[in-house]
DNA sequence: GCCAACGTTGGC
DNA sequence: GCCAACGTTGGC
């Protein structure tokens, strides 16, 4: 049973252009610090479950890609480098704290638009759309999913 | 830069 | 276990 997820990133960080760039358009989801969104990737998710790639703080916020989760969980590495700003001293590598799955780009799209998504009716349950919401990472409908791959004219199913 | 909303921390 | 203070997210 294929689970589909919506998943942040800044494209100042990485892009989605920065991940089609990337071997195999696949990308390390790093840097998640919040214990649901790791719970998202740690146990709920599958190879191959569908991942909206979103960009979030930017001038234009919205989903910009169709992805999917292209690995099983493992370490965030940057958890214990000491140089990166996702360094965490309390994690140890016998026992990790900061899980993550790669994420593989399946098709770059246009921009569907954080007002788009809010004008469409049917998608005002998301949770990505609900008030205060700032979990990087969701679970989506496969109603949404599919209204949205519609919405996007991707091929990716 | 502002600020609402939320998560985390730590004193008690 | 409560809750105030603080830090972060993320749209605008």
């Amino acid at each position: 049973m294929t689970a589909y997820w919506l998943m942040k990133s800044e494209p100042d960080e990485v892009s989605v252009d920065d991940a089609l760039a990337a071997p195999k358009s696949t990308v390390p989801w790093t840097g998640v610090r919040n214990y649901q969104a790791r719970n998202f990737m740690r146990d709920g998710m599958r190879v191959g479950d569908g991942v909206l790639f979103y960009h979030s703080s930017c001038a234009e916020p919205g989903i910009v890609g169709i992805a999917r989760v292209a690995s099983t969980p493992y370490p965030d590495p940057t958890q214990f480098d000491r140089k990166s700003p996702y360094y965490d001293a309390a994690a140890k590598r016998e026992e990790p704290r900061w899980m993550l799955v790669d994420v593989q780009v399946v098709e770059k799209t246009r921009n569907l638009t954080l007002p788009e998504l809010r004008s469409t009716p049917e998608l005002a349950d998301m949770l990505v759309l609900k008030k205060g919401n700032r979990l990087s990472i969701t679970p989506v409908e496969p109603a949404h999913w599919k209204k949205i791959v519609r919405l996007l004219g991707a091929k990716a199913a």
